[in-house]
RNA sequence: UGGGAUGUAGCCAAGCGGUAAGGCAACGGACUUUGACUCCGUCAUUCGUUGGUUCGAAUCCAGCCAUCCCAG
């Protein structure tokens, strides 16, 4: 069984290689150019290291037409999303997991914080959470396939993060010390900077719920439901993002009551456990990767998911992704509408 | 121009003779495979200004300046 590694050059895809030809997989590396060609090198280290060829592809083009492109409509759309579910859907799990296999592997694997399960009975593979939850990454992978998801192993899935931590250090892997990763992967410092060069950002009012002017922003897309920081307003007391009028390119700020909402729908939808969803379901719901999960009813709607959840959710934000849990099994997901 | 009121950090604001609270904003850090939230830390040698009284003034007194309100 041959298995490329999706290689970053840190401490978990490092670790993963290091476990797989352990346990007596035919490994190599591979790494995907999508932004700074510059890490490769640091991955190429790690497979020099763990004595395991190692190749890169360039998907730069790739990326740009499905990551990037996404991540800045959506912002010119008034949203906030999430680069890292499209990224893994489209272009790590989807274009270069081809590319492995037309290079003759069989299978891919990652550093990634999850399981994946097969049941035999239903003849479907299952994405559950990782071991250790404070570092679980099961929400970013919940709009994988059945088709990806058969072709995936995550060795670290197992494992917490400080067991990972010791082994790799045990082993003398140089990322053992690393810092946690960082930001999104295409944007260094802010992403800010980075829209404002692709998309049209327009200056407008700044206005409370009763419409009240408080003063001006700098262009809707840089401002995210919730938020509070770098807004400039000094009300008194904390004010947040409420929401986005977009036909006035107004931005609506307010006390955080109106931040609180009990229900959403949810588009673009996947799911994992099930084929589909057929009628109403009792679920665990997740509004952000680093959220809560929280008690809620799905219904099945015409191109939409209806979530009804049992308590108000705080900042339920347009783009980003709800993830459905059914105790440590990813149900499914869909984007905040 | 008369009469009244007020002037404390970017904003709001305590203080009322004994050596500048607090909130908001801002900045820095922690947290984090998205954006946020949150948490921690920093933030007026100085109180519109000039003099005076006092051992000592943001606090008392006077002049000046500025702003607001009512008269005109």
């Amino acid at each position: 069984m041959k298995v490329a590694v999706l290689m970053s050059g840190g401490v978990d895809s490092s670790l993963a290689a290091l476990l797989l030809k352990e346990q007596g997989y035919e490994v190599g590396g591979l790494t995907m150019i999508n932004w700074d060609e510059n890490l490769v090198q640091k991955a190429q280290d790690a497979a020099d290291f763990l004595g395991i060829e190692h190749c890169f592809i360039d998907l730069r083009k790739e990326f740009e037409e499905q990551v990037i492109d996404y991540f800045c409509r959506a912002y010119a759309r008034g949203e906030t999303p999430n680069p890292c579910v499209v990224c893994n859907r489209t272009v790590k799990f989807g274009i270069l997991l081809e590319a492995a296999r037309k290079m003759g592997y069989d299978m891919v694997a990652t550093g990634h914080y999850a399981r994946i399960t097969y049941e035999a009975e239903r003849d479907r593979y299952l994405l559950k959470r990782g071991l250790d939850t404070r570092k679980d990454q099961s929400y970013f992978l919940y709009a994988l396939k059945q088709e990806q998801l058969a072709r995936i192993v995550f060795p670290l899935g197992d494992m917490t993060k400080s067991t990972v931590k010791a082994l790799a250090c045990r082993h003398g892997l140089q990322a053992a010390g690393d810092p946690e990763s960082q930001e999104i992967c295409f944007i260094a410092d802010d992403y800010r900077s980075f829209l404002q060069d692709r998309i049209v950002c327009d200056p407008g009012e700044i206005v409370n719920v009763q419409g009240r002017q408080l003063g001006g922003h700098k262009g809707l897309a840089f401002y995210t439901t919730g938020q509070r920081k770098g807004l400039g307003i000094s009300a008194g007391h904390p004010v947040y993002v409420v929401g986005k009028d977009l036909e006035n390119n107004r931005l609506i700020l307010d006390d955080e009551q109106y931040l609180y909402s009990r229900e959403l729908e949810a588009v673009n939808s996947n799911f994992i456990f099930i084929d589909r969803l057929d009628g109403p379901m009792r679920v665990n719901a997740k509004i952000r990767y680093r959220a809560a999960e929280a008690p809620a009813t799905i219904y099945p709607g015409n191109n939409s998911i209806k979530v009804e959840f049992e308590q108000a959710q705080r900042a339920i934000t347009p783009g980003q992704s709800v993830v459905f849990y059914i105790d440590d099994y990813v149900l499914g997901g869909g984007v905040i509408g």
